[in-house]
DNA sequence: CCTACCGATCGGTAGG
DNA sequence: CCTACCGATCGGTAGG
């Protein structure tokens, strides 16, 4: 036992590093997540854990490329089916906030964090995650075109600006949550983000 | 030379240590703060930078505090002699915007950076940092509240609703300027503030 | 505010 | 994927 492993087992032991590590670096950030205490946490020595990505940038990235994967899969594909335009828009926005009031992290949505994290920072994370967000608000900006094409959005509506505006307000549903402990943030971020498609809000709560 | 030093001089000493402190925290984050690196860039001693503190923790803490300072200093205090209401809300709005622009350090707003970095932690740095942008969202509110009184804002209007959603369009321009190199981040944010008091935007830029 | 030092942990490697 | 190890750096202290 504890010689080199199978494929498959490599396989399984690289997902729960990764698992792991997003937890990790959603709550200390990228940065904080160390080598040795994902180890420890995973009883698991150091070289088991760096074995299996080269360096910590790698892990770094890696786990970057799962909390995107996570985030597209329970805020995009729930909604991809509808028809694209305002419906689809105002059913990210539920599915978006959904996910900002129960992440999938213990400490709140990654790409937020990180993106605030790295922002001052160069490098091959950095780098990333601008494209990983970029992908995301070309998908926001699309969606609100379409719309305006309908005529289900006033004529004048700007994309990049209405993009910029529902990923601003998502994102500050966690430090609201988790500095503040406010239980309303999801439900405010909800109402800003239909107040920006202008959608009505429904009186009081 | 390079012994006890005298009060004053202790004073410059301290200053000193906390702007270095505050620049290299706003790029990589109050964690990524170490009293070595900031030694080394300072050209002092460890003991010497620690030692007027008592811990990294403290430091941590006095850098927030010369944050929060300045934050006020350039956003608030310029607008503070306007009458109360919608008049100083959008003046804060522009010098908000004006500050999210030209930051004083160079890795962006560092509150917003920490507010991120830090709310999935516990510690006296998140309770701080939790006091005082629960301050600043004490002052939004108020002004919103007597922005409703005075009829300048719809008396549905719902005051932390307003302070949550300015927040977060202020903070959004962080990661849009230094992570996407989006110049429009500002003009953004600003018109999308706009929106949420009710004041019109301009048509195209 | 300096020198000199402490134990702990960092990222990473050699070799099996 | 483990043991055993590397140099560098971490926060912090003793003592002047």
């Amino acid at each position: 036992m504890a010689g080199r492993r199978s494929a498959a087992e490599a396989r399984d032991t690289r997902a729960k590093i990764l698992r792991r590590a997003a937890d990790v670096a959603s709550a200390d950030g990228l940065e904080g997540l160390t080598i040795g205490r994902l180890a420890s946490e995973l009883d698991m020595s150091k070289a088991g854990v760096i074995g299996q990505f080269g360096s910590k940038e790698e892990l770094q990235l890696a786990t970057l490329a799962l909390a995107a994967e996570i985030f597209r899969g329970r805020v995009w594909e729930p909604v991809e089916h509808l028809p694209a335009g305002l419906p689809r828009l105002l059913a990210v926005c539920e599915s978006w906030t959904r996910y900002a009031k129960k992440p999938p992290f213990p400490g709140g949505c990654f790409i937020a964090a990180a993106s605030f994290e790295f922002d001052g920072r160069s490098g091959r994370v950095h780098d990333e995650l601008a494209k990983v967000v970029k992908r995301w608000r070309k998908t926001l900006a699309a969606e609100v075109e379409t719309a305006v094409r309908a005529g289900e959005l006033g004529a004048d509506t700007d994309p990049d600006q209405v993009a910029f505006s529902l990923e601003a307000l998502a994102a500050g549903a966690n430090p609201a949550r988790q500095l503040h402990g406010d239980t309303s943030a999801a439900s405010w971020s909800l109402r800003a983000m239909h107040a920006v498609l202008g959608v009505p809000a429904p009186k009081a709560a």
